[in-house]
DNA sequence: CAGTATTATGTATACGTGTACAAAAGGCTT
DNA sequence: AAGCCTTTTGTACACGTATACATAATACTG
C-alpha cells in the first residue's frame, strides 16, 4: 500500500496525503481526519527508500567502531542509538575490528547506503578512506583525531583534568613509581593518550621513565603482556594508568597470576568506566569517559554539519572523571625507597 | 555521479552500464573495460535507495536485540555482521532494551527501511507487533519461541544436550541439591530454559524442589539477588544453574559476600560462555552457546526464507556444550544431605 | 456582484536503477 | 547480395515520494 493508495481510498490526491503526512497547515482539518483514518485502518507506512532517491539523505547515521566486544561501545552504541532513533532517524553500524582493510569497504557500506553523516570512533592510521566521505560531502565527527575540516569535526577526549586527577591521587598516595600501558601503537588516539600521560606526570614533578611506558592492544591480552613485562623489571613501578579497563584488567589478572596483591602493592586505575570495572575484584578505580554525553556530542556535532554542509567543523571536547574504587592503594613502604 | 554519467563518459547507454554493473554477459568484452575504466576513475558506487525503490528489497536484515550491555550480544552481533556483509548486504541492529513498547517502534524502523527480513533474539511477550511482520511478508526468524509459520521460522537452543552434561557433571561430584535461576518471568525463552532445567533434574533422578528456583533478569543484578535468596534458606543448595552467564556472575558475587567459598561450598554453572567467563574468579563452568554457529543458522533460515517467501518456516535447533573450568567442584561433605 | 486575495487540492515530474522491448550491427547461408 | 540468426546496444518506463506549478474553491473587498 502506497500514497496513492491511501489517497484513492481517502478520495484526494497523493499530494494531500504527502502533505498530512508531512504536517503541512495547508489541508483543510477535515480533509486531514479523513486522511489520518485511511492511514491508520491500513497501517500505512511510508518507503524510505522513495523518499530517500528523491532527497539523497537517508535519514539514517553511520557508526563505525573498532571492536564490539570492548564493553565500552555497546554501552556507546546504546546511547547512541537512543539519541538518533528518538529524533526519528536510523543508525548504520558497523565494526571493522581493527582491520584497516575493512575500513574502505565500511565506507563504502555507508555512502551505498547514503547516510547523512559519520561518526568514526575507530581511529585507524590510513586516511585516505576518509577522503572518500569528505569527496563526497558526507559530514564526518571523528574521536580524538584533532583534524578538523570542512564537514569534519572532531571529539577530542579531554585527558588533561582526569589525568591530573589520577595523579593527583597516586600522589597523595605516595607513589612515585608511575607506568603505563597505552594502546595500539600507531593509532593516533593512543598516542595522544600516551603524550597526555607524559605531559600529566610532568605536571606532578615526576620524570617518565620510558622502560615504565608499554603499549598493548586495547584488550584484555595486551594488558596481561605489557604487566607482565612492567613487573619482571628490576625496579617495577608500583602504580599503572592503563589505556583502558580491558587493559587495566587484564593487568590484575597477570599481577594476580605472579603473586601481586592489589592495591597492597600495586596500585592500578583503568580508563572508560565500563560495567565491569565495578564488578572485578577489586573494583577498578577508573577515568569515567561519560558515554552519554559522548553520545550526544557527537549527535549534534553531525546534526550541526548537516544542516551547515559546507562550514567548517568544529573541534569538541568530552572530560573525563576519576571514579575511585578499591585498585589503588597506599604505596607500599618497602619499594618506596 | 549516476548511471546516467558513466554512460555519457564511456559513450554508452545506462542500461549498458547497470549490465557492465550486474554482470550481464552480453556486453561486448572490451565495452565492460570502458566502462569499468570509467566507473572506477571517478569512484562511482551505486544509490541503493534506487533499486530498493525498484525491488522493495534493500539487501538489509534487521536484526532485533534485548540488552547491547550483555556481552554475548555483542559477540553475537560481530559474528552476524561479517556474514551478513560478506553476503554483499547489510545489516540493520535495533535494541529493546527489554521495554515492550519499543518493540513496536522498532518493527516499524524495520517496515520502514524495507529489510529482507528479520532476526529476533527478544522474546518480548507480546506478539501483535510481530504480525505486522508477517502481514508485510517479511521473513521472520525467532530464537527459542517455538512457533512457525508461513515466513517464520523458529532456532530452538537445544538445551537437552548441554543441561544433561551439566547434571552428569554435577552428579558425579556428588551434588544432589541442585536450584536454579531463570531469566526474567514471563519471557517465553526464559520459561523454556526452566522447563528444560526440571526435565534435566528428573533425568539424573533427581526431584525439583519448588524453593530452588529463582527468576532472574539476565543481568548481574538479578543473579545477585537470586543467590542471596538461595543461599539465606535453611537448607540451601550445592550447586545452582544460571539463564546465563552474567546471572551466574551476579550468583558468584554474591556468594563471595556471604562468605560461601566457590566451588569448596557452593558450584555454579552458567550459560552462553561470554569471553567474561573466562575472566571472572574462579573461572566460571558454562554451557557454551556457539555464536558463529548461531548467526549462521539464523542468516540461513532468513535467505531460505527470503527465497520461499510463501513456504512454511522450519525449525531449526543449536546445540549448547559444557565448559567446564573451576567454578564447579565437588559437594561439600558435611551438607551432603 | 465582479474582482481579487487566500486557501485547498490536483497534476505532473524528478530522483537512480534495472529490465522489457526495440533496434542496430555483425555473421552466416544460399 | 539478400535473407536470416545472433550478438550487442539503446530507449522507455516503473518503483513511491515530495514539490513546483496549475487549478479549483472559498473568503474578502469595494
Amino acid at each position: 500500500m502506497d500514497m496513492r493508495g491511501i489517497a484513492k481510498l481517502a478520495g484526494v490526491s497523493s499530494a494531500t496525503v504527502s502533505r498530512v503526512i508531512n504536517g503541512s497547515t495547508l489541508v483543510r482539518p477535515e480533509t486531514v481526519e479523513r486522511v489520518r483514518k485511511v492511514i491508520n485502518e491500513v497501517k500505512f507506512f511510508p518507503n524510505n527508500s522513495a523518499t530517500t532517491l528523491k532527497y539523497g539523505r537517508s535519514g539514517t547515521y553511520g557508526l563505525i567502531i573498532p571492536d564490539i566486544t570492548n564493553p565500552f561501545f555497546p554501552e556507546f552504541i546504546k546511547c547512541f542509538e537512543s539519541i538518533v532513533v528518538g529524533n526519528d532517524q536510523e543508525m548504520l553500524m558497523a565494526t571493522t575490528d581493527f582491520q584497516s582493510g575493512r575500513m574502505q569497504q565500511t565506507i563504502r557500506r555507508m555512502l551505498i547506503r547514503k547516510v547523512d553523516g559519520v561518526a568514526l570512533l575507530a581511529s585507524e592510521i590510513e586516511t585516505e578512506p576518509f577522503e572518500d566521505l569528505i569527496h563526497n560531502r558526507v559530514p564526518l565527527v571523528t574521536m580524538d583525531r584533532g583534524h578538523i575540516g570542512a564537514g569534519l569535526s572532531d571529539v577530542a577526549i579531554n585527558n588533561k583534568i582526569g589525568m591530573d586527577q589520577a595523579l593527583q591521587h597516586l600522589k597523595e598516595l605516595r607513589h612515585k613509581k608511575i607506568g603505563y600501558i597505552g594502546g595500539s601503537a600507531g593509532l593516533t588516539i593512543s598516542d595522544h593518550r600516551t603524550e597526555a600521560f607524559r605531559r600529566a606526570l610532568k605536571r606532578v614533578d615526576l620524570v617518565p621513565r620510558p622502560e615504565f611506558i608499554k603499549v598493548g592492544n586495547y584488550r584484555i591480552t595486551g594488558g596481561v603482556a605489557a604487566m607482565t613485562e612492567l613487573l619482571s623489571l628490576d625496579d617495577p613501578p608500583t602504580a599503572v594508568l592503563t589505556a583502558n579497563d580491558l587493559t587495566a584488567i587484564g593487568g590484575m589478572r597477570a599481577a594476580m597470576k605472579m603473586g601481586v596483591s592489589i592495591p597492597g602493592s600495586l596500585s592500578i586505575i583503568g580508563f572508560d568506566d565500563i560495567e565491569m570495572s565495578d564488578i572485578v575484584h577489586p573494583p577498578l578505580t577508573t577515568l569515567r569517559l561519560p558515554r552519554f554525553e559522548l553520545a550526544k556530542v557527537f549527535f549534534d556535532a553531525l546534526e550541526h554539519l548537516k544542516c551547515n554542509p559546507h562550514a567548517q567543523g568544529e573541534q569538541h571536547s568530552v572530560k573525563t572523571s576519576l571514579v575511585i574504587r578499591e585498585s589503588t592503594g597506599p604505596a607500599p613502604k618497602r619499594t618506596n625507597r
